[in-house]
RNA sequence: GGCCCCAUCGUCUAGAGGCCUAGGACACCACCCUCUCAAGGUGGAGACACGGGUUCGAAUCCCGUUGGGGCUACCA
């Protein structure tokens, strides 16, 4: 029997060992819909027994990540290296129902033993021979010989693992500290927690978590979700150290956390019509773990991308100004605060809007205005400028042009018309050297529009410099 | 090796026996739009791993093969 009616309990439980990665983001969101959808609560627990790999700042990490992503917590987070006594209590409780024995095997011992064992694992070399429990010595679950172990799982369906198939495995080290199979189902008992919904590595251990939760008469067992894993190119598991695909590489790379929230939300899951892009109130109102898919996932950054793209253009032009505030200072910003001047920025914004995947690429597109001195690309100097002889004329007639024309993009466009029609050029082509001179590139914001907030002054100076700088080099 | 999971375009997926000549999206290609770059529009190429069943009929159900993955710690 599982758990069912009444509102869930759900709870994400990160082991703070590495950074917070997409995954965790993915298996943490997937928990969270389904509490708020059903009006449940959200519980977060560290999972921090191993007290050699865990670190209180992964910890805050991962609670910055989630706020970032909007995931807020009912309940912890607890932590369950402070909870040791239930742990202890619980283990104590199940040696005195002798489901428990101690054992002083070494790893060494147990393989040299199973040299010829077709199916290794513990060999149950100290199941009866009565030690007493203490330091050095381990504690075992005393796993049933026969029958078989099933998980009810809502996204996979009934696993069934033979219980000759599972060992004895260790649920008190011998140091004394819990193992995390104990800590979990003991935690998860004491929370109340209803649906237990992880990434599929954990399924092998699912078997286990039930024969525990079972001894401790934890009553009904919770649903089990085991989500499909998130792959690489290569289609291995997302890894901390293999991978680069940490939330917070992504939210400073300027992503938005509506779409990370919304790509990931789809990684697995996807709503009954083709619609791709949802708001959070769709997602918590349409996700279930029932639709949830069972093969693994590729997590594509270009795809991503697109989706970050799609919510920057839908943001209105206030809100990105307001968002992009934090991406136009050090380090993506090439500028200092004194020559940075938002009013040019602000005009040009509903431009750049049009043309970032991120935020981290507004900066660059608006170095032109507030860098000092001026950056120029001179790979695109030489192909637009040095190398072109009928950039010189052009940009001769624009620096006298510009000189007296109405300094506005409507004015500077009929201007650089006019020029190219004497130039015997389409406009494309003669504003090349122009966009170059000014803007220090060849591809970038609309060139009227950039050049009316630019200046006359600097502009006429750019030409200027532009001009000497190829007359030097002709030289 | 053992246990377990998975298998639709390169990628994310729709598809729950006839609606499939397999739909959408990303990426890719072409064209249109266009002051560059994007965005946008139109079109194109591109998949049911294989073999057996079951059935009047299978991408959908069953079995097998192959392939991929996860776990196999006194990590989580």
């Amino acid at each position: 029997m599982t758990a069912a009616g009444g509102p869930p309990r759900v709870r994400f439980a990160p082991s703070p060992t590495g950074y917070f990665h997409v995954g965790g983001a993915r298996t943490a969101l997937y928990n969270w819909l389904v509490a708020r959808r059903l009006g449940g609560a959200f519980v977060l627990r560290i999972e921090d027994t191993d007290r050699e790999r865990s670190d209180e700042s992964w910890t805050e990490g991962i609670l910055s990540a989630l706020s970032w992503l909007g995931i807020d917590w009912d309940e912890g987070p607890y932590r369950q290296s402070e909870r040791r006594d239930l742990y202890d209590e619980a283990a104590r409780r199940l040696y005195a129902a002798r489901l428990l024995y101690a054992c002083d095997c070494q790893r060494a011992d147990v393989e040299a033993r199973n040299k010829d064992n077709p199916t290794p694992g513990y060999d149950g070399f100290c199941r009866d021979r009565g030690l007493e429990p203490g330091p050095g010595r381990a504690l075992r679950f005393r796993v049933p010989d026969e029958g078989v172990t099933v998980v009810h799982d809502v996204v996979r369906g009934d696993v069934e693992f033979a219980n000759s198939t599972i060992e004895d495995f260790v649920v008190i080290k011998s140091s004394g500290d819990p193992l995390f199979v104990l800590a979990v189902v003991v935690d998860d008992i004491a929370m109340g927690i209803t649906h237990v919904i992880r990434a599929e590595e954990h399924l092998p251990t699912t078997p286990k978590a039930v024969l525990l939760w079972e001894a401790l008469e934890g009553g009904a067992l919770p649903v089990y979700a085991h989500l499909p894993v998130l792959v690489n190119e290569k289609r291995q598991k997302l890894s901390k150290r293999r991978d680069r695909v940490a939330v917070e590489d992504y939210r400073m790379l300027g992503y938005l956390p509506e779409a990370m929230r919304n790509y990931l939300a789809l990684l697995g899951w996807a709503p009954a019509d083709g619609r791709e892009v949802l708001s959070l109130a769709e997602l918590v109102d349409e996700f279930r773990l029932e639709d949830v898919n069972v093969s693994p996932a590729f997590f594509d950054e270009k795809r991503l991308l697109h989706f970050n793209g799609l919510y920057i253009r839908a943001l209105d032009d206030a809100e990105f100004i307001d968002r992009s505030q934090p991406f136009l200072v050090a380090p993506y910003a090439t500028w200092t605060d004194e020559t940075f001047d938002p009013v040019p920025f602000e005009r040009l914004a509903p431009l750049v809007k049009e043309r970032v995947g991120t935020l981290g690429e507004v900066a660059p597109m608006v170095a032109f205005l507030f860098a000092e001195p001026f950056v120029m690309d001179e790979a695109a100097f030489a192909k637009a400028i040095a190398n072109d002889p009928g950039a010189r004329p052009i940009l001769e007639a624009a620096y006298d042009v510009f000189s007296a024309s109405p300094w506005d993009a409507e004015s500077l466009k009929a201007e650089l018309i006019a020029i190219a029609e004497s130039a015997g050029r389409k406009l494309a082509k003669a504003q090349a050297p122009i966009r170059v001179a000014t803007m220090g590139s060849a591809v970038g914001l609309p060139l009227f529009e950039s050049l009316q907030v630019l200046g006359r002054e600097r502009a006429r100076a750019r030409i200027a410099a532009a001009l000497e700088h190829v007359g030097a080099e002709q030289d």
